[in-house]
DNA sequence: ATAACAGATGAGAAGGTTTATCATTTATCC
DNA sequence: GGATAAATGATAAACCTTCTCATCTGTTAT
């Protein structure tokens, strides 16, 4: 599962490979329209479908992780080492949080459901430093 | 937060009502299209947007749960008493899953990040009954 | 009761995100 | 190099959700 693009019988096109150091080159858990911007920096004739089309075969093959949190758009990471995230309820971005991964909860959930249980992650949600210090702010928001 | 209709200042408009009965009627997680369906059956001529409106609404005032979930559509659950979720990774749906609530990790995630914790959320990945005795058939997916 | 007012609705348009289509281009394999 | 398969870019389409606004409904004050 946990792959390179070759092994995954990929070829490593330019537009793969520039896609995937964009997305490792940030710490931010950035959206596919996110990575359309930074990758067209180099590469201006790219296609937004191919973006698309690439971070999800690419999240498919175990090459990057395709968050499943919540918030409306799909977000993506180079890095695949299980770890959880946090969300900002008011501006919507996800950072890392350090908390140690709780892999024993999964046989704790098998027993109480029907389920075949895979995998499981958490999400916590606040407010970021940036927008906790804009609240008071009139002119913020 | 965790209120009836009327406490939160909504008229309980004959819509609001069968859209809180027919959500309190099922265990599924239903999303809004699915609500709208539902209550279609006994209103007619109710428009898609009333039903969004409205459950964004009860939702705003703690009358009933948005889920936090992965997959593309949002959620919504009568009962709003915290507890953790498994979603189908084959075909989506979504059920309550029994495992006591973590609260203290709000507080080992808050040592951790600038983020101001507010609450946390697990989801649990796996193939439901239906589709992992489906698995194996040629005609089914 | 009735008039004035605020809130809610229904219908449709519009917006944003993601996926599908397809002719063309690019890479790989003999 | 030529045949073949895969990938791309451009565009359209699909999908989910929100917005707009004229109309309707309920409430309040007279």
């Amino acid at each position: 599962m946990n792959q390179t693009v070759e092994q995954a019988h990929m070829r490593l096109t330019t537009q793969r490979q520039i896609i995937l150091e964009e997305l490792g080159r940030v710490k931010s858990h950035p959206t596919a329209n996110e990575v359309y911007d930074m990758v067209r920096r180099r590469l201006p004739r790219i296609g937004l479908g191919t973006v698309y089309r690439n971070l999800e075969l690419m999240a498919e093959n175990g090459i990057i992780l395709k968050l499943e949190v919540g918030g409306t758009q799909k977000r993506f990471d180079a890095c695949i080492d299980l770890h959880y995230h946090i969300r900002c309820i008011s501006c919507g971005r996800v950072d890392d949080i350090e908390l140690p991964v709780q892999q024993e909860i999964n046989e704790i959930a098998s027993r109480n459901t029907s389920y075949e249980v895979l995998s499981h992650h958490i999400e916590f949600l606040g407010t970021c430093e940036q927008c906790s210090s804009a609240e008071g702010r009139p002119t913020a928001n």
